[in-house]
DNA sequence: ACGAATAAACAACACTTGTATGTTATCATT
DNA sequence: AATGATAACATACAAGTGTTGTTTATTCGT
């Protein structure tokens, strides 16, 4: 699989392939073994790439993290067409039902619950969450606290979409959904 | 300043004070430096402790934070006698304040932004947060599920409070908690 | 196509980490 | 007070970390 990075235009094609493969061997050992335990030198052996060379991409491997799952998330929005849509209680609940999804798939291939690896999940995930809604509710030209409203929608989407996440009996994403979107657009414009 | 641990009563007084010796150093060192750059040698120096024995006590600094954070906010909500007390809408006011207060203290001493440390708090407060507000809904009998209310209570709690804090121009605590309170009740009964 | 700019490789460094092992000190029970 | 249990100490080890130089290779602008 072929990782590409946030700014794919021009950039030092160096810095691209380097970035890419990096990513790659990353998301090869996390379906292997639990985030804590993956080193940077194992990271770069599997990369192919000297070890001094990481740190000119990233800080340690938590920088890493964050910048793949930015990444792979806004992949997945886009591959949704949310980011490119407008405000409906319709995108609202596709949004939610991406974010269990992802969460999901994430964790699935983490085998060891690691504290670490979903805190940095949720702060990825919220964080675009909250753009695309503040996008929506702009465009929308309501009388209403954007900011705020964006905010308290997307920590509950995220805190939501962990429970379910969460739960032994997992019910269907969709049916899930239906049953606590009221508890999601409480604070949203009834379309 | 003198830390005790969770379960103080019938532990052995060893393990007591060791605990409080690696706590107080911890915390002292936060005052001085950024999360990320704090040792275990360091902090086993200071308690004036062995470092091998710190880690009979912690898996590393995250759990440390991670013990230490569940420690003093648990102490915030009880000096704040909001542990034993029952549902109201002034009771989630004085909640929403107590987060606001603790993260911006928390913070203000962590002088490099550390979006690891950060994280760790969100998660102690909104875990603590969601408890409480089981609880006090469990009580409370009403007819609604009581569990995914709390738990998007609490994220968007967090999420307000959270966005406070990184307010530049700041409102008092009071103002701000009052402007938002809505869309904190939103799914709450309403008394 | 040539030369300046810069990324990647290489190598070495002082340091931290987590673990294992045996010894000493402290605690709880009788 | 004696004793069995166990926490803390001391020490050592292999491995990883982050940084800093230097050299080689690739890319970009003219």
């Amino acid at each position: 699989m072929m990782v590409i990075s946030a700014q794919e235009e021009k950039l030092d094609p160096r810095v691209r392939r380097t970035q890419a493969f990096i990513q790659e061997a990353f998301l090869a050992l996390l379906e292997e073994k639990g985030f804590q335990s993956i080193t940077v030198r194992e990271i770069t052996e599997r990369a192919e790439i000297n070890r001094s060379t990481f740190y000119a991409h990233y800080p340690d491997t938590y920088g890493l993290l964050d910048a793949t799952l930015q990444d792979i998330f806004r992949k997945e929005l886009e591959h949704n067409a949310l980011s490119v849509c407008h405000y409906s209680l319709e995108n609202v609940r596709a949004l939610m039902i991406t974010v269990c999804k992802f969460i999901r798939q994430s964790q699935s291939n983490c085998k060891t619950p690691d504290s670490q690896f979903e805190l940095m999940i949720e702060k990825q995930v919220r964080k675009q969450s909250q753009a695309l809604l503040e996008m929506w509710l702009e465009k929308l030209g309501a009388d209403l606290d954007v900011k705020s409203v964006a905010v308290a929608t997307s920590w509950t989407i995220y805190g939501l979409a962990a429970q379910w996440n969460q739960d032994s009996k997992r019910p269907a994403v969709e049916v899930y959904t239906d049953r606590v979107l009221p508890l999601i657009t409480a604070n949203l414009p009834g379309d």
